[in-house]
DNA sequence: GATGAATGAGGATTCATTCAT
DNA sequence: AATGAATGAATCCTCATTCAT
């Protein structure tokens, strides 16, 4: 009676797919604005006009949940990412990249909070994220950071893993701090016209740390 | 021993500061590893060798201790900046403030993981920190930076914001993100060696960014 | 048969009802003998055949709980009390009214108990109380009074109030008062032949006290 | 040292009694405003001016507290009362005894509304207040009833206790309501003209009940 | 798929009380 | 006589989760 009796076996239908991505929008705010443990399943479920009990039809727990939703975040991430494992000359794609995840995590703001709580409170579902999707990441863009590092560049290998770091303080830490900067700085740095000028700002940074080093090292 | 014999008189008894330092200690340490809300007051109290009962009689309430630990921990931190004000070239100052500032985040790792999680969430005391503490610091920063840039410089006057915020990125994700980073690359970034390597980068990024722009802009 | 077979889907089910007003007996009786602050959520809900967490189902807080208990006492009690707007000569409705009154409020003994608490401590929910409920009745009955306080009468119009009130004592006061009494006494004021004696004096008491004044007024 | 060095054996030192005083009469305000459970030691204490441990000083327990300040209260009320029992013609004395208890009463108001929650309530210390002070007092009352109520009297002796208790209700009703009739009438019951008004009419419906009944006992 | 009701575990906090100082 | 610190027990209430409907 309640259940449509035509295309029963159509997989899941249409409604419960749009549930569950309303679930797992509110659930990303909400991790992402108060983190796991203050989050409540309620709170997700209220807000995707749910009953808690209702949510369990879509997800076993909360910690399935959880794990969705950065699962969810971060596949497009990597593929995005993937650019990289192309070995074309890093200097060359380096702007596009850049620009290009400013881009995307602009259209998922919360995501890159959620990957800060997440990496700062290193909590269970780090290593997780760590081992799947971050590692191999983290691996091609050294390997391509020393390929290019040449002898006469301003870096040497061994500082490849910090550049690389470095990189992903500079764009993740562009949202993760940015509650606390729009409030110091009185504009709200996820407005289209911040993240334009950040990621215009890390594109010129980029270039200038590409430059040679000068022959006396002066500052 | 414990007890001075001299002055026996003057402020709260000796133990009653230790108690509660020793609480702050350990709420610093639980709210930068789980957050605020995945502390309980019980693993507090417990850390530091109390009953949940007893440590209301030196903290009000959850909210209180927090802020107490935030303050505590920011103070030290506010006065060591306060270089900036001295109106010096930054130039000239910049590898010891960095540095400086790195050391003393090392020994109080915790610090910069709490304010990373508290800017990321936006939660009630943020307003606090920033209005009160991090909002001056900021002003000055930015007043130091544009006092230096000239016409030749690489960075304009509208960048000064973008570039002390990467600056922030930089040192308080190389702290935040350790526990996840630490997974990554297989060793610990708050290793000795590895904040001494971190420092290092990060003046020689600091000089970089610093190099005149060539003529023709080419990255 | 505890589950009607008809009109199976009109408002919550059965179940939720018989527990919701379990819930209230329990409360009610508990308030009216400990008063609110001695009454524990956990006595009401174990009580009730419930954990405390599933009281929380039902009420969202004991306040709220309290609220409900006021209202569902208070609300009958009003309306037998409206036949005092029919703008009958009080004398005739009169005994009726006692004898009506102490009838409800001897099958609801919690009621008076609990007003009376509610009255002495003069706590949040009394204003409440006085506004939505008593309020509207006093004004009512104050007119009543003195609609029929003639010239020969033995009370003026200025002592309507203080003749309501008067009212208001013998009658609250007999239950708020059984638990003392009943000990000092030696009979249980709450007893029906107890209180069948009190609704005939009190009836009693109402003739006397509208009999006319003697030519002297000697006592 | 802080202790005085004269006097040291007359008995508590002035201070001592002053404060024990003033727990008392905070204790008796907080108690009859919150009811027993509703008033916590502490806030007693620091009415008083003191921390709760050092309210344990001179009071063994919050019980012996509440034993106390209902005895201080109670005790000269019963003296009052004690002329009942000289045997003198009720109706003699009569007045004064209500206007007496009235002006006794509305200098102690606290007192009427913690008897009536303990008398409500009927806790631990009904009991002792039962047996201890109203017993005795309710026996003097209803032999000194019954002695007058002749052949000819409205009252038979068995309404003794009834009307007893009725006088009870209508002296105490009055205190221990005064919060919600405040709200309700719009003045004061306990400011003095208040008082001074319900205490005429006490002693005016004390001679009304008092009038021979008429032959036909129409109303 | 949705939900109301139920619950054990745990949350923060208050309580009355003790004791060394 | 006064108090700061400590505490076990109890407070109200929320949590994630289950299950019958």
């Amino acid at each position: 009676m309640s259940t449509p009796d035509i295309a029963i076996a159509e997989a899941p239908s249409r409604g419960a797919y749009q549930t569950r991505d309303r679930i797992l929008d509110e659930a990303e705010a909400l991790f992402a604005h108060r983190g796991f443990a203050g989050t409540s399943v309620r709170d997700i479920a209220t807000c995707a006009g749910l009953t808690p009990a209702s949510l369990y039809n879509h997800f076993s727990n909360k910690d399935a949940l959880y794990r969705a939703v950065l699962e969810r975040g971060v596949q497009p991430l990597i593929e995005r990412l993937s650019v990289l494992a192309t070995g074309q000359d890093v200097h060359e794609v380096g702007p596009q990249i850049i620009e290009g995840i400013m881009a995307h995590l602009a259209e998922h703001s919360h995501l890159p909070r959620l990957i800060s709580l997440e990496a700062a409170t290193g909590g269970e579902h780090l290593n997780e994220l760590a081992r799947d999707w971050i590692q191999p990441l983290m691996n091609r863009a050294i390997a391509a950071f020393e390929d290019e590092s040449h002898a006469d560049s301003t870096w040497t290998a061994e500082e490849a893993p910090l550049a690389i770091s470095a990189w992903l303080y500079l764009i993740f830490g562009h949202f993760s701090m940015a509650p606390l900067l729009s409030e110091v700085l009185g504009r709200d740095p996820l407005s289209p016209e911040a993240l334009a000028d950040q990621s215009r700002f890390l594109v010129k940074l980029a270039k200038q740390m590409s430059l040679p080093v000068p022959d006396d090292g002066a500052a």
